[in-house]
Order: C-alpha cells, then sequence, then structure tokens
RNA sequence: GGUCCGUUGGUGAAGCGGUUAACACACCAGAUUCUCAAUCUGGCAUACACGGGUUCAAGCCCCGUACGGACUACCA
C-alpha cells in the first residue's frame, strides 16, 4: 500500500505539512526554567469550582516562573456547544481576576502568536498531522459506522474481553487501497484512526507531576484521531496543540489518568517532546457520611456562579482554593497574613494526591479573617459593585447616605476594637445584617426574653429616660436605674451569686431593648448603634416595638 | 468485567522508617462590669481502612483484602 497516495487521497486540499506549522510556531523565547501553563475548557455553559481550581495553579506555576498562560477553547464536539458559553467563561475569570497573557478573546499587545486559540479553527492543523501520520502508515481511514461499533462492543462485553477497536477488532486496519478509494468516491463517511502498535501487557513507570511514579500501560486501542466531521477528538487535538503552542506542563483534572496512555503513544507516534504532566485530584464533597465527588445538578456550590451571587469576594475565595492546591499555603499566610497571595511560591509537588473536600465552613472563617482586613471604605466599595450587579434598585437605600453606612461598618468591622470583628463573610450577608439601620428594608421578628408587659414597661421606662447625649456610661448607668426599679439584676455578678433574688439580670434587660430597636438578639454594642441611628429613628424604632407589642401592628 | 488512582481525628492536612502523630477549620467549656456569630484562655477527639510480611524499629517499605473514585464514546 502507498500510504502517500492514500494520504494525497484523504487529503487533497492539505498542503500545509507539520514542518510548515514547526515553522509558524517556534519555541518559546522564555527562560529556561519558565513554565507554559494552559486552561482549556469545553464551551457546555458550566464553569466550576474545578475549573477555577486548575487555573489558579496554572496561573501561579505560569506566572511566579515568568511564563506564560494561556487559554484555549477546546470547542471540538459540536452536540454539546453552548451558546454565550465562552463569555461566560471569559467573564468568570475576569471576576475573580485570572489573567491571562494570551489565548482565545484575551487582549495582548504582544499578539497571539500562537493562536488560533479555538480548536475549531485549527482544523486544518490537525487534518496536516493527520495527513502525515497517514503518510507514515501510522494512521488509516476506517468507515465502520455507530452501529456496528455498538455492536462489537455488546460482542466484547459478552466475551468480557476490553472493549474498543484494537487488535482483531480494528477491521478497517489493513484495507484495500482501491477499496478505501472506492468508498471515498462514493462518498462514504470515514473517522481517522491511529494504527496502534501497543502492548497493553507492557507496564512503564511514568511520573506525575502530582501524584508522583505511577504505572502506565501500552495503548493498543486504535484510537480516533478525526471524527466523520473532520474535527479532532480531545486526545489528538492535546497532542497537537499542546506541542505547538509549547505547553511545558499539561494540568488537568486526574479523570484524564485512564487516557494517559493514548497521549502518551500519540506524542510518540507524532514525534513530539513530552511536556510534563499533573493530574490534578477530584474536589469532594461530604454527603451522608460518604466522600463523592462534587456533581453539578446537586451541589449548587460547584457552580461558581453561587459563589458570585452571594458575593462572596473573589479574594477570598482564592485564598481558600489555595489552601486546598497547597498544603503549605495556609502556614505561610498565617505567618504573612498581609502578603498578597502572588508572593506564595507554589510547588505543583505539594498539591494535594487525594480528592480535596470542599469545606463552606473553613471557606467562611477565611473569607471573614480576610474582609475583616480590609478597611470600611473598601468593603463599602465592595457592596457598592455587588448590589448595582445584583440588586440595582436597593442602591438608594443603602447608598443615598454614605456617610451614615460608613459609620455603620466601622461600628460592624470594630475598626476601633483592638483587634477587628470577623462577622463579615460576603456581600448578601453583610447587607442582611446592617438592614436594620435601613428603615425601607427594616422587617423586625421581635422575639422577646420577658413577657410582653414587662418589656412595654422596660421600653416606656427607657423612653422615658432617654437622653441622646449621654454618653455610653451615662447610657448604661440608666440602664442599671431601670434594673433595679423592675427588680433585674444590675450587676452580673449578683445575679450569678443570688439568681433566684432576681428576675432577670442586666443583660437580659439590654436584650429587651436591643431586640426593640433591631430585632436581633445580637447586634454590635446597643449605645453606639443608637448613636449612628440618631435620636429620631431610635424612638421611633422603639415606639415602633411598644405598638406591636400593644398589639396596635 | 478490565485498567489506573486513592484511604491519617467531625473536616482539610503535615509527617515518607526511629521521642507524647504538627498545624488549621469545626466543636465544647470558662472568661468578657449589655448581647454575640467577635475576642481571650483552656479542652476535645477510640486519627494512621483491615490482615499479613520485611525490619532492632512501619502511618511511612512489600503482599493481599475491603472501601471510595476515575477511565473504559466519532464527550471532554
Amino acid at each position: 500500500m502507498n500510504n502517500q497516495l492514500l494520504a494525497d487521497l484523504l487529503y487533497p486540499n492539505i498542503t500545509k505539512t507539520p514542518a510548515d506549522y514547526e515553522n509558524i510556531y517556534p519555541k518559546r523565547a522564555l527562560d529556561d526554567n519558565a513554565e507554559v501553563m494552559r486552561i482549556a475548557p469545553s464551551p457546555t455553559g458550566f464553569i466550576h469550582l474545578g475549573n477555577l481550581y486548575g487555573a489558579l495553579a496554572d496561573e501561579r506555576i505560569a506566572h511566579q516562573s515568568n511564563g506564560v498562560f494561556f487559554l484555549r477553547i477546546e470547542d471540538t464536539d459540536n452536540k454539546r456547544l453552548v451558546k454565550g458559553a465562552v463569555e461566560t467563561i471569559i467573564s468568570t475569570f475576569d471576576y475573580f481576576k485570572i489573567e491571562f497573557d494570551e489565548g482565545a478573546e484575551v487582549k495582548n499587545n504582544n499578539g497571539n502568536h500562537y493562536g488560533p486559540y479555538y480548536q475549531r479553527q485549527r482544523t486544518d492543523i490537525y487534518q496536516a498531522y493527520a495527513k502525515d501520520l497517514v503518510r507514515k502508515g501510522l494512521a488509516y481511514p476506517c468507515f465502520c459506522d455507530e452501529e456496528h461499533l455498538k455492536q462489537q462492543r455488546t460482542k466484547q462485553q459478552e466475551l468480557k474481553i476490553t472493549t474498543g477497536y484494537y487488535g482483531p477488532w480494528a477491521v478497517c486496519r489493513n484495507l484495500d487501497f482501491e477499496l478505501i478509494k472506492a468508498n471515498i468516491e462514493a462518498n462514504k463517511s470515514f473517522v481517522i484512526r491511529l494504527r496502534s502498535n501497543g502492548d497493553p501487557k507492557i507496564k512503564h513507570s511514568f511520573h506525575d507531576e502530582i501524584k508522583g511514579d505511577i504505572t502506565v500501560i501500552e495503548n493498543d486501542q486504535d484510537v480516533i484521531l478525526l471524527k466523520a466531521d473532520g474535527i479532532p477528538t480531545y486526545h489528538f487535538a492535546h497532542a497537537v496543540d499542546d506541542h505547538l503552542m509549547h505547553t511545558t506542563i499539561v494540568l488537568r483534572g486526574e479523570e484524564w489518568l485512564g487516557t494517559l496512555p493514548i497521549h502518551l503513544e500519540l506524542f510518540k507516534a507524532l514525534n513530539h517532546p513530552l511536556p510534563k504532566f499533573a493530574h490534578t485530584s477530584q474536589l469532594m464533597k461530604m454527603d451522608n457520611g460518604i466522600k463523592r465527588k462534587l456533581s453539578k445538578r446537586k451541589d449548587p456550590e460547584l457552580s461558581l456562579d453561587y459563589y458570585r451571587q452571594l458575593g462572596y469576594h473573589p479574594d477570598a475565595v482564592k485564598i481558600y482554593l489555595m489552601t486546598l492546591l497547597n498544603w503549605n499555603f495556609e502556614e505561610w499566610f498565617l505567618k504573612n497574613p498581609d502578603a498578597d497571595i502572588t508572593a506564595f511560591k507554589f510547588s505543583v509537588n505539594k498539591m494535594g494526591q487525594s480528592g480535596a473536600l470542599f469545606d463552606l465552613d473553613k471557606l467562611n472563617n477565611i473569607s471573614k479573617t480576610f474582609l475583616s482586613k480590609k478597611e470600611p471604605e473598601e468593603i463599602m466599595m465592595y457592596l457598592k459593585n455587588f448590589v448595582q450587579e445584583n440588586d440595582a434598585s436597593k442602591m438608594d437605600i443603602y447608598f443615598k447616605d454614605e456617610a451614615y453606612l460608613l459609620q455603620i461598618l466601622n461600628l460592624g468591622m470594630g475598626t476601633n476594637l483592638k483587634k477587628r470583628r470577623k462577622d463579615y463573610i460576603y456581600a448578601s450577608q453583610i447587607l442582611a445584617s446592617i438592614a436594620y439601620y435601613f428603615d425601607d428594608v427594616y422587617q423586625p421578628s421581635y422575639d422577646f426574653i420577658f413577657d410582653k408587659s414587662l418589656c412595654i414597661k422596660i421600653i416606656e421606662a427607657f423612653i422615658a429616660n432617654y437622653d441622646h447625649r449621654d454618653d455610653n456610661a451615662q447610657w448604661f448607668d440608666k440602664l442599671k436605674a431601670i434594673a433595679t426599679q423592675f427588680n433585674i439584676a444590675a450587676e452580673m455578678n449578683d445575679y450569678k451569686n443570688n439568681p433566684d433574688a432576681y428576675i432577670g439580670n442586666i443583660s437580659e434587660l439590654a436584650e429587651v431593648l436591643r431586640v426593640a430597636t433591631t430585632g436581633y438578639k445580637n447586634t454590635p454594642d446597643l449605645w453606639s448603634i443608637m448613636q449612628i441611628m440618631q435620636e429620631k429613628r431610635v424612638l421611633t424604632r422603639l415606639h415602633q416595638a411598644l405598638d406591636t407589642l400593644n398589639g396596635k401592628m
């Protein structure tokens, strides 16, 4: 069989050769230890935590080595293409401030020299490589239709042998040239398959940057390189693109470990030097005591939109992801609480080998600490962006008086305290926690500790004695006086020593006033809240509570 | 079914042959002359999946078992 003839028959219009492409995409001018990383999502419309997890690792490794980080869109499966998915990908990475040096839709002053970065636009390139493989006898056209393949698979399953297209099952492996020619002329649809010469009984040791030394068997599957529509499969596109784009470390999910033998054989067949491989562990979650992979359908927290909608700060999410990504990050961050995460020396070999369990509590804790370090002005801007993006109609409620908001945030964050408070987790939670300051969104649900009549008496006594000019001490003295009046312990120690002598304690009395003013049992310092609210609003609130207690509302 | 990967406390996770197995989160208790989800102090846990083996010595090496996961598509 004349392979050159076959190659020309299959792809008469492809004139460029791999050598041409080698010239078009020369080796990158980078330092020796610079790493070229890439993230290659397929535009299915769903971008998840795992994508960010990988992207963050890619970005750190590339940039801390003065390398390159690029975005490639793997749109080879036209059945799964979703409109607008690419925009979602870009905007999500943008929100989390993951910066690409080049790639799809990336603005780059130096030019995107290794594009196009959409695989559909690279069809000629793949076909040129496939043609070359055919010419070398390393690939061949296959005319088996899906029905035949399906039957074959069923048969293999019945025989309990490995399924697939290999060895004696690869019926198109040695077709007669004349037959192929006739088929082509009859417009029969075909795919291009690799002519594998591996033996799965042979095992090799392979070094994965994350997993360490692993065992891989040789591939013997005549995998499809180009599908009937001329578009490559993931495997072939990967072996061509990551070579031409000069990726130095292929970092991807561990679900690719199983197909690594195919990729290894492909790189060899194409005569492409092997990049390093790093297979990341899966993000897991605890579900009814079982550790399982996060699933798109069951776990809303897998979607990055979830964090965006609640208003988690992108940097906080990234810090959390870093703790999952590199086990020594957390300790470093504890020692360098104010350093930018880019100052951390990221290492691939310090990535976890087993599935990291996603822990929302920990994310929240990290988020609290992170936000507590911000200045109230920054928090305000952050809230502003959030409200603008998610609930623009409320802009006026929260931001019409920024000085007022700033006072609220100062108190809420405890900026005047020796140690700041860590109550704020994400934007929507902050807004909910300060809603009581704003009449338009204030919706109290009172839950008083004392019975109705006592609460009324306490609130009335407080109003009767209220003087907005009182300082904290004077204010508190008045509370004590009211307490004494109703046989409530004014001193906590007295109460503790003899609880039966009183009907309650000063803390409980304060709670009544706190609930009456804010609708909450837990708030920052009450006196300060009243100072911020101003006299008129305080009295309005107290009367509102009285009305409710008296059944007038 | 086959191939590969994994298994340290409630959770993340260090330790990679040699004292009481770090650290963090969560949790619990006490403290805090107003609460608290904040802060301080203290504590907690039947943690090295199981069974063999190698060794003076094993979470760490070897073998097997169990369990979990991934792959096994003209999907990525």
